[in-house]
DNA sequence: GCCGGTCGTCGAAGCGCTTCGACACTCTCC
DNA sequence: GGAGAGTGTCGAAGCGCTTCGACGACCGGC
């Protein structure tokens, strides 16, 4: 292989046809008769033509990639990012778009710059803060973006993200149908909520509120992510509440440690303590034995921020907010 | 912002010099006279000018873009992947580069359509098998190209990765300082040594080889990642050797189930058993009780993997083979 | 039989940049 | 003081593609 690469114009030549008939053909944008374009796509691959993305996105001023912002940061769960990265990378293919790894390292002048070198057509930003220094630019930004999450203020901004204060209601209610009355929720480590990422404080007000709702004994707790801290807050809100009986669990770190944890101080589930996760699935069925949950359905997550943003970038328009219902999935953990 | 954008055109007349004089400054190819490099500087800021990366990718033949290709799949520990992916953007960009993010979905079509469209200049391929079918394709691509792994035949590829077989062999050595005569080694899930992933193999290896040469009496499992799974094979493992008394456990899903199978069997680590850790350094710490482990360098692989790709792309001579040393480092848990 | 309307194709003008050769200077050295 | 060797800058030719306007060929309608 190598050598120089075939151009536009050696298909031409070689199919007896002007450059800008192949270049209609590959774009569809004008009519080209069944015989020509035949002629056409055996040319080009016959000779293997595959078309410069230098030269098309010049032309076009169209890159067909996109960018995708990945913050990775503590705290963040990274399986579970890297399935929303998984899904927006195969979204992205099906609208012929490559996408661009960001990370934060730079800041916001990654993001700046790849928009200001029209190196990427439109932005995909996961793991928004309730407070993001992306935020503002992206409103600056002439490129059409769609977080993955939400922002204190999201108004003018495309967002999208699961359901969680319905995902946090939905564990309560499903406790609530199997008789529990005394229940707690074990979120995200406490700097999650400091940092004030909306979807652990959103599961937390949508599970208060449903306590309250059902009439419940319910309390919130932050959870961290080493087993000995696991295990301290697990057994000292048992020493507290002895009657308590359902665990939501929104912390996949931290899930299995809690099931040793109460293995280790002899309760078992689901006889003595229910317990749903808030979790991806493998997650959820990997673990022993195998957890109730409410999925983070990340591939859908993605493919949605991927279908939103295209839309964008053709003028179409589009919702500000995108909420994902939750499903709950029962198994043998309650 | 937004609007059309600034084109070294305009940065050339606003500095009342030559187009090409602006591109020199920008490139450094030519001599430039301080004066005039001052001048076109301060009408860049003054203007807001970024270089269109199309326009320079076309004119230059070279996009500035280099291809990460993540496979993905069933077995790997996902947060050790996305810590390499984070060291590759990160280096990159100390490039120039930029990162393109490839998943496996596509196929090896996906890596021939970034290259022939000129879209990369180069690749890096982590998660490389013993046989993997992207590796023929790279043979007949004109991009240069490093793999992260090793695959059966490395011959002319540029290949970086851990010293596995030494890192197998430091943990050996560790545990028979420690006066361990009779250890095993709990590896990869079993579909992973059947794919022929390098790595788990080669760590098997160096165990093996390790325990021969200091004489102990050693045995090599794989190792499956859900509890249940993982507690039957410690169980069955210290039925059949009751004086086993070190553990090496080269797989980060199954080393929190390890120790909490420890636990419920009553052996204290280290007291009972000592274990050692092939895996990163935040696990290792975040396990109770924190882990001896050889780390897994994931920043400085991804470091070296683009440092390597960028040589070949300046046409640079770089070494085949590139193996990593590893690095003890001593817990609570030996 | 002529007019207006598609349909299918072509040629050419860019898109914004890099790079090559040329040229006008200024030094340096014999 | 003139040859030779840099310096610093410019103009123009592409890089490979898209897209616009133009135009011939063919159609049906009156």
């Amino acid at each position: 292989m190598s050598g120089r690469a075939v151009t536009i114009s050696e298909v031409a030549k070689h199919a007896g046809v002007a450059v800008s008939t192949v270049s209609y053909v590959l774009s569809g944008k004008r009519t080209i008769s069944a015989d020509t374009r035949r002629r056409v796509l055996d040319s080009i691959n016959a000779l293997g033509y595959h078309p410069n993305a230098g030269a098309r996105a010049l032309a076009s001023r169209r890159s067909n990639v996109i960018a995708l912002v990945l913050p990775l940061r503590a705290g963040m769960h990274v399986p579970v990012l890297m399935r929303f990265a998984s899904a927006v990378v195969t979204a992205a293919r099906r609208f012929d778009h490559d996408v661009l790894l960001l990370t934060a390292d730079e800041g916001t002048a990654g993001i700046r710059r790849v928009a200001a070198s029209a190196l990427v057509d439109a932005l995909v930003l996961m793991d928004v803060e309730l407070d993001d220094r992306r935020v503002p630019l992206l409103r600056e930004l002439a490129e059409p973006s769609v977080l993955i999450g939400f922002p204190a203020e999201p108004a003018g901004l495309t967002c999208v993200d699961l359901d969680f204060a319905a995902a946090g209601a939905r564990c309560v209610e499903h406790l609530a149908e199997r008789g529990h009355d005394e229940i707690a929720l074990l979120g995200a480590p406490s700097v999650v909520y400091e940092r004030g990422t909306g979807f652990a404080r959103r599961t937390r007000e949508g599970f208060v509120e449903a306590v309250d709702a059902h009439g419940l004994k319910g309390v919130a707790l932050a959870c961290e992510e080493t087993f000995d801290e696991v295990y301290e807050t697990v057994r000292d809100l048992l020493l507290d509440q002895p009657a308590l009986s359902g665990l939501v669990v929104h912390n996949e770190a931290a899930v299995g440690h809690v099931l040793a944890a109460l293995r280790q101080l002899d309760r078992r589930v689901p006889h003595d303590v229910a317990v749903v996760a808030i979790c991806p699935d493998d997650v959820a069925e990997r673990a022993s034995p195998p957890l109730t949950s409410v999925l983070i359905p990340a591939e859908e997550v993605g493919r949605e921020a991927v279908r939103l943003v295209m839309d964008k970038l053709e003028g179409r328009a589009v919702p500000d907010s995108t909420l994902l219902a939750p499903q709950l999935a029962v198994r043998a953990s309650t």
